[in-house]
DNA sequence: CGAGTTTGACCTGCGC
DNA sequence: GCGCAGGTCAAACTCG
């Protein structure tokens, strides 16, 4: 069983990487404070130990309440600072239990109810000492209520602060996308009337009519993704090559029906495709879907990450100039998934485990999954949607590059290779060069120049300045920015900067590692920018457009049939 | 006994 | 056409 092993991304639904707002490394909510019968709570994640840990280090308000809650009823025992924080943080996570494990605890909640109580108890208190605690409980309890309402009020401001960001990321994306969209508007409009044409010669060579599909993908899969099928027939455009269909069909037909054997409903036979076209749409938006690849590279003994996802294993290879063999999976957690994904470890740092995702779940993620699936999701549609060839065959990263650029770093890798491109997510942030020695095909850009191999360093043989732009454009950041402000974070900065960290003794630091670097990657303004741009391709797809409404041949049809076959020849070449 | 894994066979695309 | 490599299938096997 690959399940509960390894790396994992389960702790994400206490960080809250893609709720419904930016997500900023931590989770608010746990922090506030909670009222109950009186009890003042002292909220504390319960389940996370780097959270309590947190929680007791800083010598916060929160804290000098606490000391002093417990430092009363504890004049025997004499705390020390630490202890007493270390018992009032356990305290905070189990309410009344813990405090009855103390003897203290439940007097300490009658006691604290109230402050007029209090002021009473310290007119009838002969014990001076005692009353001066009483005292000091009062103003502790005027404190700690104060700082709810602060804290209630901080809440709100982050709430606002949050929601207008998400406005702007989707304003920013939105721009962005209709600005790519005028610049290719000349260029789609001619591929419009090569499709057309093309359609009623299916012999003709896809040509130019490649840059399109790209741009279309995104948003097309993402209409198959949201249960949206409302694209008209395409039945016969399904074919993803441009060659001839009565040449292409069989095998990829086969395929099809193969990948979607009787066990999965999304996944039909071929002949249902032919008959049913919405169907056929949403197949072939699957299959093109499919063509994009996330590959997310993590250092972990496991022999898999756990990203929250139900996986069954299905074959293993051996790879060529790999000595690990390469797993596959595909996603168990709904009948008819269409997502799968690759596992195989680095050749050069078996350390380093490669998962390349591939595909866009069609049913509902448990939170644990959410952030492994949003990230690939969401950089499998950046990448659909910004790395479309221009018409002259030449990579058009404006959009991409937009999104990632401002804050590039070596976090990401997006290479539009033949014949998936592919998306790498580097969690390992290991300044080993070998790192980026990944196979050569991986890399290999459909430039109208020999395929180059990125480099990690600028490389002279990229063509012209432009693959180093797009090597360039094609990282962006976010585990460095979010090392500064995430403790969990700092776990992975500690285990990038000291690789000794990833020898198998250092295991407990795996999990955390990539926890804390999709945390990073999901914290990260550019990436959300990205995802933003992802769900904003959803939503469009699902409203009959896409991203790309604002261009002329944007008709369903036309999209799907250029999602088609843009794969096709993407894939042909 | 069912679910998941293993593993050899098979299919397909691609380069020579 | 042939061989290679990637990807998938499915029967056999394992495990809880």
């Amino acid at each position: 069983m690959d399940r509960g092993c390894g790396l994992t991304l389960e702790n994400s639904d206490q960080v809250g990487f893609f709720g419904n707002k930016p997500v900023f490394g931590f989770n608010l909510s746990p922090r506030l404070d909670h009222r109950r019968d009186g009890l003042i709570m002292f909220p504390v994640n319960s389940s996370a130990g780097e959270e309590t840990a947190a929680v007791s280090s800083p010598p916060g308000g929160e804290q000098r309440i606490v000391l002093g809650e417990v430092d009363f009823f504890a004049e025997k025992k004499k705390p020390v600072n630490g202890v007493v924080k270390k018992e009032s943080s356990h305290a905070e996570a189990s309410t009344f239990r813990d405090a009855d494990v103390i003897n203290t605890g439940l007097q300490l909640v009658t006691a604290n109810t109230g402050s007029d109580q209090s002021t009473v108890d310290d007119v009838m208190s002969p014990d001076a000492e005692d009353k001066r605690a009483r005292n000091e409980l009062a103003q502790l309890q005027v404190e700690l209520e104060r700082m709810n309402a602060e804290n209630q009020k901080l809440k709100g401001m982050l709430t606002q602060v949050s929601n207008n960001y998400s406005a702007l990321q989707m304003h920013l994306v939105t721009l962005m996308q209709q600005q790519q969209n005028s610049r290719t508007d000349s260029t789609q409009e001619q591929e419009v009337v090569d499709r057309k044409s093309e359609e009623n010669k299916p012999a003709v060579n896809g040509g130019p009519i490649v840059p399109r599909q790209f741009l279309d993908l995104a948003p097309a899969a993402a209409t198959n993704q949201m249960a949206d099928e409302h694209s008209n027939s395409l039945s016969e455009e399904r074919t993803l090559s441009g060659s001839p269909h009565n040449n292409m069909e069989p095998s990829r037909n086969k395929r099809i029906g193969r990948e979607e054997s009787p066990e999965s409903e999304g996944w039909a036979p071929n002949k249902t495709l032919k008959l049913n076209s919405t169907k056929a749409v949403d197949q072939s938006t699957e299959a093109t879907m499919r063509k994009a690849r996330v590959s997310v590279r993590a250092r972990s003994e496991a022999p898999m990450i756990s990203d929250g996802c139900q996986w069954r294993k299905y074959g293993q290879k051996m790879a060529k100039g790999n000595p690990c063999p390469r797993a596959y999976y595909r996603c168990t957690m709904a009948v008819g998934c269409p997502v799968r994904k690759q596992v195989q470890r680095c050749a050069e740092d078996r350390t380093i485990l490669i998962t390349t995702y591939e595909g866009t779940h069609n049913h509902p993620l448990p939170p644990a999954a959410m952030a492994m699936a949003s990230t690939t999701s969401a950089a499998a549609n950046m990448l659909l949607s910004g790395s479309m060839p221009s018409a002259d065959g030449v990579m058009n990263t404006n959009f991409l590059a937009r999104t990632i650029l401002p804050c590039s770093s070596n976090m990401a890798t997006i290479s539009a290779s033949a014949p998936f491109p592919t998306v790498t997510l580097d969690l390992t942030q290991t300044p080993n060069p070998l790192q980026f020695q990944r196979p050569p095909a991986q890399f290999q850009v459909p430039f109208p120049v020999p395929p180059q191999n990125f480099a990690p360093v600028p490389t002279p043989s990229v063509p012209q300045g432009f693959g180093q732009a797009l090597y360039n454009q094609s990282k962006f950041s976010g585990l460095q920015m979010s090392q500064e402000s995430n403790d969990a974070a700092q776990l992975q900065g500690q285990s990038s900067k000291h690789p000794q960290l990833h020898q198998p003794q250092a295991h407990p630091l795996f999990s955390d590692t990539l926890s804390a670097a999709t945390a990073a990657i999901t914290a990260d303004p550019n990436f959300t920018a990205a995802l933003a741009a992802a769900i904003s391709s959803i939503i469009g797809g699902s409203n009959a457009n896409n991203t790309n409404q604002s261009t002329p041949n944007n008709h369903p049809n036309v999209n799907t049939s250029n999602s088609n076959k843009t794969c096709g020849s993407f894939l042909g070449n």
